[in-house]
DNA sequence: GTACACGTCCAT
DNA sequence: ATGGACGTGTAC
């Protein structure tokens, strides 16, 4: 942020300057020493001129790393990438619109943009325009952006540093385990390799920031395949993105939007799937989610496709999300706190095995947790999460279920 | 009863 | 803020 806010800041520099150039008084003592004090009235303004040049182009290129960097930079854009990520959720039958909103969103933002140019908006609409929002609509085209994933994912998503540093350091013991070696190691490399905005389609960036729920040993043949393709692993890899994945919202964007990608029949029926065909996108659940795929399910009850009600196994969850088993504390009115279950359908959550080399695999019988890597990617949450009623819909369900059809 | 794993507390 | 230890709920 502050190479973007510097970057601002130049610019409006060298504008000034440029619009006169031959005043020799400057509004920026703090940069020039001398120029303030007029000592080389004539020299000056050119010497002025190259360093600010200097400045201002270190300063595009440390913005345009940041941003990159920044995921899409989609952090400069909270507001209007959450608008198109609900957008894209709440219509996902015409992503296009939601794509459009979405850009339009972020155009009226931009230009509110306060003198004190805090968000660096202009700077943002100027130079990030190969990316950012832009990005939620434009560059669908190939990968699937979660439409919570997208907004704070670099933040959000960062406890899990820390799984990836057992990746790294573990590395292969992690992914060892199941030959799933994790990509722990190349989770960095796809970062910096993927900097430049020449490319196209900034996809590994959104894929992999969508992602996250891919372990190597789940991504063959997956959507999120696409990635791989491209001989690029994120280090989003490990299953960073909170519930990532490459969502149904994003795909749809993308096929639609860009006229490329899947059979628009295919997301349609996806997406049918979610809200309707839940039945398919359960039992893909249990297949790969393991015993409890279903009951987890009381999780994601408010938005999800729970299948509850075809699956008895769920004892006491109900279709509201909200425990009616005789067993918990629910003394009174108050709504039982359970435990929170594994969603069953994360990257973690879908991994069956063990590291044995993380802390809790190690500390087992005395720490009584699950293998790190396994950690469902809800349960880091906090539990409350805000109800996330509107602030990321289906974090796993839609997505998730859209996920098995590729 | 046992094993597993979530939630919480506490140390760093 | 992060990670470890412990209590305890849940499933078998």
């Amino acid at each position: 942020m502050s190479g973007m806010t510097s970057g601002v800041c130049v610019e409006s520099d060298l504008s000034s300057m440029l619009q006169r150039s031959s005043a020799p008084s400057h509004h920026h003592p703090n940069h020039h020493g001398y120029s303030g004090q007029g000592q080389v009235s004539g020299l000056a303004p050119m010497l002025d001129y190259t360093t600010e040049m200097d400045r201002y182009r270190s300063s595009i290129a440390s913005f345009y790393k940041t941003n990159v960097n920044m995921n899409m930079n989609v952090t400069n854009f909270p507001q209007s990438a959450k608008l198109a990520a609900r957008l894209a959720a709440a219509a996902p039958i015409f992503p296009p619109t939601a794509a459009r909103l979405g850009a339009m969103a972020t155009t009226p933002w931009g230009c509110h943009d306060n003198m004190n140019m805090n968000m660096n908006h202009p700077a943002a609409m100027f130079w990030g325009r190969p990316k950012p929002v832009a990005a939620t609509p434009t560059h669908h085209p190939h990968h699937h952006h979660h439409p919570s994933a997208t907004p704070g994912h670099m933040t959000s998503s960062h406890p899990h540093s820390t799984s990836m540093h057992q990746s790294s350091s573990s590395g292969s013991g992690g992914g060892g385990g199941g030959g799933s070696s994790d990509g722990g190691g190349a989770e960095k490399h796809g970062h910096t390799a993927s900097l430049p905005v020449s490319q196209g389609t900034a996809h590994h960036h959104a894929m992999a920031s969508s992602n996250g729920n891919f372990l190597p040993g789940y991504s063959g043949g997956t959507d999120c395949g696409v990635m791989n393709k491209q001989g690029h692993t994120h280090a989003d890899m490990m299953g960073l993105s909170e519930g990532g994945s490459c969502n149904g919202g994003g795909v749809m964007g993308g096929s639609f939007l860009g006229g490329l990608g899947l059979p628009p029949g295919v997301i349609v029926m996806a997406m049918g799937s979610a809200g309707g065909g839940i039945s398919d996108a359960s039992s893909a659940f249990q297949m790969t989610g393991g015993q409890r795929a279903l009951t987890d399910c009381q999780q994601h009850a408010n938005s999800s496709p729970c299948p509850s009600s075809s699956s008895p196994s769920s004892s006491g969850v109900t279709a509201a999300g909200v425990s009616l088993s005789s067993s918990s504390s629910s003394s009174s009115g108050t709504v039982a706190k359970r435990k929170r279950k594994r969603c069953g359908v994360c990257g973690p959550c879908r991994r069956l095995i063990n590291c044995g080399v993380c802390s809790s695999c190690r500390n087992r019988k005395t720490g009584h947790q699950i293998c790190k890597f396994r950690k469902c990617e809800e349960l880091k949450k906090k539990p409350g999460g805000g109800g996330g009623v509107l602030e990321r819909p289906p974090s796993v369900p839609a997505s998730e279920a859209f996920r098995w059809f590729f």
